[in-house]
DNA sequence: TTTTTAATTAGCAAAGTTGCTAATTAAAAC
DNA sequence: GTTTTAATTAGCAACTTTGCTAATTAAAAA
C-alpha cells in the first residue's frame, strides 16, 4: 500500500497512473475501508467519531483506516475544533474507474 | 484476499456483491497482478511461460500470482498438453466497475 | 485550571503476503 | 524408458497489514 507521494515535482504521466492504480486498489482492498469510503460518500461529511461508532472495530483501528484512505487520496479531512471532518474526494476513483472501464468495459 | 467460494449453494445477493468486491479489489491490489491481467487481456490468450518470461519476478512467483487471479475469477485457465493457457474473464470486473461507477461516477 | 471529550499515535502480537530456491508433477520428445 | 520441457507446489525468510490496548494530544467545558 503506497503512500501518496508528497513531492511537488511534476511526474511523467505513466508514473502518475501507476501510482493512481496502486493507491486506489490498495486502499480498497480492505472491506472496512470500502465500507468507510461508501459511508462517508453517502453521508457527505462525517467526523471520526460518527464513523468509528458505526463500525465494529475499535476506534483506533478505524482511525488508521481513515488515515490510509486520506493517504490514498480518496478522503479529504479538515479540522473543526477538536473534531476531524472527513469527506470523500471522488476524483481519483472516477479517473481510475473510467480508465479501467476503457480497458475492460463492454460499453460506456 | 479471499479465495472464491466453491460451494454450490445459492447465496444472497448482498453476500455475492461483497465477495465480488473483495475478490477483485484484493486481486488487483498488487501491481504485478494488474500487469499480468492487462497483459493477458490484451493478448487474448497466454500460457504461463509466455507470461513468466515477460515479468521480472521468478516463474514460481508469477505462477502464484496467476493462481490468485484465477481464484479471484479474473482469469480462466485451460490445460493444453503440458501448457496451461490463461485468458481473461472480464465479467466480474465489468460488474464491479459498473457498480462502483454507479456509486461514484459523474456520468455514464 | 482541572476535567472531559475527540481523536490520534505508540507499541506489540497475530496473521497474511511476497519472493526466492529446491522439489515435484506430468506431458512430449527422443 | 529416459530425458527434456512446462509448470506448479513446498518450504522458508522478510516484510506488511491488521487489530488490540494503553498512552498521548489538544480543544472544549466546567
Amino acid at each position: 500500500m503506497s503512500k501518496v507521494s508528497s513531492s511537488r515535482e511534476a511526474k511523467p504521466r505513466g508514473i502518475r497512473e501507476i501510482e493512481l492504480a496502486d493507491q486506489v486498489f490498495s486502499a480498497l482492498a480492505h472491506p472496512a475501508r470500502r465500507q468507510i469510503l461508501l459511508s462517508v460518500h453517502n453521508r457527505g461529511e462525517c467526523n471520526a467519531g460518527d464513523i468509528a461508532k458505526r463500525f465494529e472495530c475499535s476506534w483506533p483501528t478505524t482511525s488508521r483506516h481513515l488515515a490510509t484512505l486520506v493517504n490514498s487520496g480518496l478522503l479529504k479531512v479538515r479540522q473543526n475544533g477538536r473534531e476531524r471532518v472527513y469527506r470523500a474526494d471522488n476524483r481519483l476513483l472516477q479517473r481510475l474507474l473510467s480508465k479501467w472501464a476503457g480497458y475492460f468495459g463492454e460499453d460506456c
